[in-house]
DNA sequence: ATGTGC
């Protein structure tokens, strides 16, 4: 046996001096090289037969390895020109946000996509963007506040029911806010996504048991909120007479727990893909059906699951305090993949700050601190993947709304339009937020407008400097 | 967004 014969086989780099070896052990045992050759072959069409153990188990890892790394390459080539996206008011949006969605649309497993009028620049996806993969999800599609979503209560109150030194007494003593904080031990209650048997499935997810016990019914940080305000009804709906309602509305994510699902398997993905364009690099994906994509999908829900219930646990607290039972209540997901029927196609959807829209959906669409924000059924629209904004989104980085903007100018828009403010940062300051108005204006083909909340006490964690 | 590290 030689190394020409060998390589003339398709060995090749270190595969080559393996089955050199190999060949040599067989030729003591005295087989003839044709017979070797069969067996040479035999491995090269399946080395995995061949891992076990043997004479070929050092070949077929070899191969084995040296497929995977091919496999690897094959699948991070990226498309050379972006797929055919649609965008929603364009004129709201900068263009690093359509940077970003264009690099997600040269991905090998992007299929589909769309950009919100809400979006921004993110971290991998843009904040807005509405992508779909085949047979694979993207941690960083998702983000890093897996199942960040939105809930309203609508309470048998009238909005003068409640005033404003109360209103401030129940978010502080109910609610709690800021990086890494939980509730005391005597306050923390129990909820039944505490109880999945999801939990022992993973040692990661087993591992951040106890934090996401201590943090559920908290609200973080950034632009997450609780607040009391008044629902307006032009007309009958959700169940509802017309007229004007107390409510509470409230945005929270996974906290703790989420990041580090986030974290996680990002790292895991982008391990996946170690020759990924270093544009698309943040966008590094995990298959499906396997270990770790399944393992992405089922924490990812886990966390989906957890964050709605952080938003069930504030709710009940204050409706608790007050003394009633919410009359109907409105929640979605806006960080979030799904499964979805594309046309012909099941895919993977992502939402990375975007407002599911099936034909009938209910959804909430926030303005800001002081600023209304709306309740909103879906209008199903193809092309945006039945989706619509999941706010105003940002027009101002956080720090340029701290170098631009004054804290005396904040106030005044809060007092003349009378929001009470507990927390709360220049950063997160209206004037940061696109004009909720013009954002909805540009997505009249993806919802309709049912009624409005306007803001009256709210509850916001500390930003890095106090309005 | 998180709460600590390229």
């Amino acid at each position: 046996m030689n190394g020409k014969l060998v390589t003339k086989l398709g060995f090749e780099k270190k595969a080559v001096a393996l089955a050199l070896a190999a060949a040599t052990q067989r030729e003591r045992a005295g087989l003839g090289r044709e017979e070797i050759l069969n067996e040479l072959r035999a491995v090269q069409d399946n080395p995995g037969a061949f891992l076990p153990g043997g004479v070929y188990a050092d070949l077929a890892a070899e191969l084995t390895a040296q497929r995977a790394k091919a496999d690897a390459r094959r699948g991070a080539e990226l498309r050379p020109t972006p797929l055919p996206y649609r965008v929603w008011g364009e004129d709201l949006i900068e263009p690093g946000a359509r940077q970003q969605m264009d690099v997600a649309m040269v991905l090998p497993i992007s299929r589909a996509g769309a950009l919100m009028p809400d979006a921004h620049v993110g971290y991998g996806l843009p904040i807005g963007g509405v992508l779909a993969a085949e047979d694979a999800v993207i941690p960083y599609g998702v983000g890093v506040d897996i199942g960040c979503s939105m809930r309203l209560s609508v309470l048998p109150l009238k909005p003068d029911a409640l005033g404003t030194d109360e209103a401030r007494r129940l978010l502080l003593k109910h609610t709690r806010f800021g990086a890494g904080v939980g509730f005391e031990k005597r306050d923390r209650e129990d909820h039944e996504v505490l109880h999945e048997q999801t939990w022992r499935e993973q040692p990661l997810l087993r591992h951040l048991f106890d934090k996401a016990a201590e943090q559920i019914g908290t609200s973080g940080s950034g632009n997450h909120f609780v607040e009391f305000g008044t629902l307006t009804l032009a007309q009958p709906d959700l169940g509802l007479e017309a007229g004007e309602y107390l409510a509470i509305l409230s945005h929270s994510g996974s906290r703790g727990f989420g990041a580090q699902v986030a974290n996680h398997y990002t790292k895991v993905a982008q391990a996946l893909h170690p020759n990924l364009d270093a544009a698309a690099r943040k966008l590094a994906w995990l298959p499906l059906g396997t270990e770790d994509g399944e393992g992405y999908w089922q924490a990812m829900n886990l966390a989906g699951r957890y964050a709605l219930a952080n938003h069930e646990l504030i709710h009940r607290r204050l409706a608790r305090a007050l003394n009633v039972d919410p009359l109907t209540t409105v929640s979605n997901s806006h960080n979030l993949a799904w499964r979805q029927r594309v046309g012909e196609h099941d895919l993977i959807v992502h939402r990375k700050g975007a407002t599911p829209a099936e034909r009938g959906q209910l959804g909430l669409i926030p303005g800001s601190m002081a600023d209304p924000g709306f309740v909103v059924r879906g209008l199903g629209n193809p092309d945006a993947l039945a989706s619509a904004s999941h706010g105003a989104g940002r027009q101002m980085g956080r720090k340029a709304a701290a170098n631009t903007l004054a804290k005396k100018d904040v106030q005044t828009y809060l007092r003349e339009r009378g929001v009470t403010l507990i927390g709360g940062g220049i950063d997160e300051a209206p004037q940061a937020y696109k004009r909720i108005e013009h954002v909805l204006a540009r997505q009249r083909d993806l919802v309709d407008v049912v009624a409005q909340f306007t803001p009256r006490v709210v509850r916001m964690d500390t930003g890095s400097e106090d309005v």
